[in-house]
This record gives C-alpha cells, structure tokens and sequence, in this order.
DNA sequence: TTGTATGCGTTATCAG
DNA sequence: CTGATAACGCATACAA
C-alpha cells in the first residue's frame, strides 16, 4: 500500500480511503490511486486490515459433522446467509462430543472470527455457564441452556407432537420411537421424545418401552441397530417414529430386510426434512423445522450482535421457529399439513 | 501481551517465547509468565501474530454445495485431517458456477488463507490459464485442468469402466445413463462416461443415445427428471448406471414410481460410494472413489507447499486414487470385488 | 537465557 | 479533501 501510495504520488491514508470506498475523496485523486494499484498489482493484506479493525469477517459454525444430512443442509445456508452480510464461515466440526464443545467455546482458534454459531449436542444443562463467554455467540436447535444466550430454536415439542398425532390419526396404535431419551434433558431427543409421549398420552395410549429403540449417535446406522432391537423384542409394531430422519431411514431400511411393508404393514416418519426423505422409496412423512430460517435468524442475531458490540451475556432472546409436518408416502400419503 | 510481561517481570520477547512454547526459557520463568497469563486471562491475538508471520492457520476449502452428500462427506475428511496438521478450514461455496468459482480464486477473501484446496466443477479447459495463481493450490477430483497445479484426482475412468462391466456382467444390455455428457471435456461427468462408453464399447454393445438422461445439476431431483426422460422415450432398459449416487438415487425412486423393480427389473449402479447407497431400498452399487484417502492427500500436499513457502505454479504433481466397486442390491448382491 | 528495537500493512486521529 | 504519525499485538533479529 505504501508502494501504492508512492507510485500515485498521495499519501498511505489516501490509498486506504480509496480501496474502502471513502466518501471525502476526489475522482481525479481516486482514478490515479486505482491506476497505480491495478498497475501494481496491489491486494490488501487481510491480516493487517484485521488487526487494525479487531475484526475478522469472520464467523464460526460449530456441528458435530457434515455428513449428518441435516447439518450439511444447515451448514449450507448458513454459509448463504452469512454470505449476503459480507461474512465468511469457518466450520468447526465437534463430533458432538462435549469435551470438543467446550474446546471451541474457548479455544484460541474460535478468537480468529467475530462470532460463534453454536449447534451443541453433548453440552450437558451443568454446563451452561460455559456459555457464558465475552463474544459475540447464538446457540442453535434446541432448547436454551443458558437464558443470557441469544437461541434459535426449532419446535421440537411441537413438531414430535404433530407427527406422533399424525401417525396416530393413521390408526396406528404400537407406535416404535427411534433414537434416545437423552437423559441430560435439554437436548433435541428428549423434547422431541417428550412431544411423541404427550401426543400418545393425550389418545389415552400407554407407551410400552420395549417400543423405544435407542440410539445415542444419530445415524442411519444406529437407527437401523435400534430398529432390530424392538423388533426382535418380538414385539409388535405398526408404526414408527424416528427423532429424526436418517433415524427413520435406518429403520425403514430394517423393515425392507424383514420384509415389512411400509407403510402397509408400518408407517414411518422422521423429523427434520432432509432432502434425503423426499426420494426415498418410499418418500419418508417428516417434520420441517424451519432451517432456513433458523439459519438466516442465528446470522442476523450474530452479525447485530457484532456489530454493535455488545457482550454477548446481556439479555439473550429465544426465538422459536415453528415446525411444518409434511406427509409423504412412508404414513400412507397427504392428509393434511399442520 | 504487554500487560502479561509486565506482571511477570519479565520482556514481551519472552513471553512470545513462552506461548509458542520455544526451547530456551528457563523453568522459572516460564511458570511466572504462565501465572501472570492465567491471572490476567491472557489470550494470544491471532490478528496480530497473522500479521507477524505472514501466514494464518487456515485454508480455504471451495466446493459447490455442502447438501450433496458426496462434498458434505469430503469437506467432513477435509476438516479432520486439516484438523491433523494445526490448520482450520473456511468454506466457500461455489454452488458450482463458473464465475463464482473464478472469482474464488482471485477474490480478496481467498486471500485471509494460506492455501485453497479447490473442486471445481463449472470450470472449462480453456479458464485452465486462471488456475496460475501465486499461493498454493490443490485441486481436487476430476482431471487435471493445469498440469503445473498440484490435483488429487480419482480414477472417473477406471471406476466408471468397472461398475459398468459389472451390469453387463449381470447380463443387462439395454443400459441407460443418467447425468451430464459434459461436453467441456474436463469434467467428471465426461470422464465417467467415456468409461462406460468403453466398457460397452468392449463388450460390442452400441449405445442408443435414447438410453441417454442428460443432467446438469447432479442432484436427486435432476436423477429422476432425467430417468423419466428415458422412460418415457418408450425404449427399454434393463438397467441404469448413474453418473453419481445421487442421480442413482433419484434415477431410482422414478423406476419405484413406475413400478419397475430393482434389480430384478432394473439394476441400478452409481458412482461415490455416499453412505445413503448404503441405506437404501434396494442398497446401491456404486464405486468408492477414496474420498478418505483424497482429503488427506489433498491436506497433506497443501500443507507441505504452504510450509516450504513454494510457489504454486512449480511443477504440479497428479496423484491418482484408485476407485474401488462395491456391489450392493441394486444389482444383484455381492459378486466381486475389483 | 533474556531484553531492546524494529517491522508487519492497515486504520484512526488530528492537523493542515 | 489530504498528509504525517501513532497505534494494533506479536515475532524476529541482534545485543546484552
């Protein structure tokens, strides 16, 4: 930039108004520094601009993997979102274990970026004051841990609900749930398992726990192994719910194994709406959280936040986003949308 | 750091030297200046030392979209093993645009990053020239576009070829294709598809372009448009080879659609080996590319060019990874390896 | 083994 | 509207 400066004859701080599109700086003055910089070949250093700014450009998104549908999905539109605000994503990737949460909470790389969009899943409720920090970080998915911590959640309870009264409504009575109760009680498992027991309760029906399947990983393999689990128990099931869609999957693919007709023989359904469900064969009944606009809401909470400077620990807001159920073949087709 | 120093009694040199942990401090100090650390909650500023190195920890990992299984699993190995050799990885998103990916590799942002592991996708031979960039470069997965760029390259040919012979080994003869013929000659869809070609091609089957769904987009949505196409031409097909999994997988739920039974009616290969082929109804054959092996070859080669400060344009090396067929249900069951 | 001085490339401050 | 100069926080000679 000095180079720059020399060449067009003006000072370091003229070139620096010009290459950030400064208000106060005549055309004839302007023209000049852009020949000499494109005559130099001349690219900012973002290191230097970083230090001086104490801003990156940058946020990080933490999720357990990628390859997990859903948060590849998510990933991508946070990427979009972030995007549109002149933001760029580093992936932290946790495996959702805890001892790697915490780690991004505090580890020194999570200082390159501006923020943090948090998707925790081993986090347990003793560890809420962890959230605690002095950046600028929204907790993503579930339930809030910690009450000063902006969140976008998605209606866990509400989703689990509708689906399990959809199933339900089907005239299915041994209904199978997959995935884990997630004893630590804040995680999406045990509120969408808390939504499928209300829903069951509410129709008088009692739920026989040789029927819970569970899984603490949520993959299609682990549902595929709790599905053979119930199913060996001997025990019979006319339909099933997985706490979220590979779940499912893993489970339809059992049920295709034993030669189990979905949704004849045993309707289906997941949560969260992976692209995955809509070609499935066949096509899987789901609950649609609302990612993108949980994605779009975490980077305007993030980016405000940043850019106002506040302490992340004041007043923390929970915003909902309310889920969709969308019926597909694997319950025996549309009925209605929720 | 200053403040650091200055409670520990000590240089701001030696403190620097405590944190990057150097050889010659003396035990004594070096516990003073950690207790100071710890009491003031001294954390390093990465801007500054960004600044001071010249380099930062991280690289760039450009693909088109993290919702296609096949790069939500590669960046997911991406990650890990950058994660191995002390780096982070910031993602960008080309969505596989020509222009989004030229600018990727020119754009400022590119340039808060030691290196750029790229998978191009909308690139044409003739934007080969563009790949000269001064920083390191490795490219990823298809062809090499630039012989002076270092490329991690699977064998598109080799498996294509494999997983084709395979289906007519099975006896099929009346073998669709669904994907891109890519026309720009680089692309993994032409080089996938000159292997089928010659596996027909030495089997003496002439291939009816009627057999041809073509697909731009490798998606599930663009698999099964393309399947109908094919289906609808009134020509028979006793089997479908997908140029991806996806494309398979949605190739797959149209034959469902239709009633076609698969494999007894259709047998059904892909190609990348994404773990939903693995759950699928029927499973799906399909090559495994050595994404695993790719990522770390990729990681590794960057991280060496970035340690030992060469130029890009310096003698590029193209590895390549050797495809692996892995038949599943959808043809037929296990026969062989290759 | 440790301290001092200087540079890294930008932005911000405050004159002019 | 523009220029000189001081931070920004750390690393690296080189000296002690």
């Amino acid at each position: 930039m000095r180079d720059v400066a020399r060449r067009a004859g003006v000072s370091v701080k003229t070139v620096s108004n010009v290459v950030n599109d400064f208000p106060h700086v005549s055309t004839a003055t302007k023209s000049r520094v852009l020949a000499a910089i494109s005559e130099l070949g001349y690219r900012m250093n973002f290191s230097a601009r970083n230090l001086s700014l104490g801003r990156t450009g940058m946020i990080t998104l933490a999720v357990p993997e990628m390859r997990l549908p859903y948060f590849a999905e998510l990933s991508d539109e946070v990427i979009v979102a972030a995007a549109e605000r002149g933001y760029t994503v580093l992936v932290e990737r946790t495996g959702g274990l805890r001892e790697r949460e915490l780690e991004v909470l505090t580890s020194d790389r999570r200082r390159m970026t501006d923020g943090l969009i948090f998707s925790p899943l081993g986090l347990r409720p003793a560890d809420a004051h962890r959230l605690e920090v002095d950046y600028p970080l929204v907790l993503l998915g579930e339930r809030s841990l910690h009450g000063s911590v902006h969140h976008v959640a998605m209606g866990n309870v509400a989703g689990a609900r509708a689906v399990t009264e959809h199933l339900l409504e089907r005239g299915r009575r041994r209904v199978a749930v997959i995935g884990s109760y997630d004893a630590r009680g804040a995680g999406a498992g045990s509120l969408r398992t808390q939504g499928f027991t209300e829903a069951l309760a509410e129709a008088g029906i009692e739920h026989d726990p040789r029927r819970t399947g569970e899984a603490i990983e949520w993959t299609r393999a682990t549902g595929a192994e709790a599905m053979r689990r119930v199913l060996d128990r001997g025990i019979g099931v006319d339909a099933v719910y997985g706490l979220n869609d590979v779940l499912a999957l893993g489970a339809m693919r059992v049920l295709f194994e034993r030669g189990l007709r979905v949704p004849e023989d045993v309707a289906v359904a997941g949560f969260d709406d992976i692209e995955e469900g809509r070609f499935s064969c066949p096509s899987l009944t789901t609950v649609q959280p609302g990612r993108t606009e949980i994605a779009r809401t975490a980077v305007w909470l993030l980016v405000d936040r940043i850019a106002r400077g506040e302490p992340a620990v004041a007043g923390g807001r929970e915003l909902v986003v309310g889920p969709q159920i969308i019926t597909r073949e694997s319950t025996g087709g549309a009925v209605e949308s929720a």
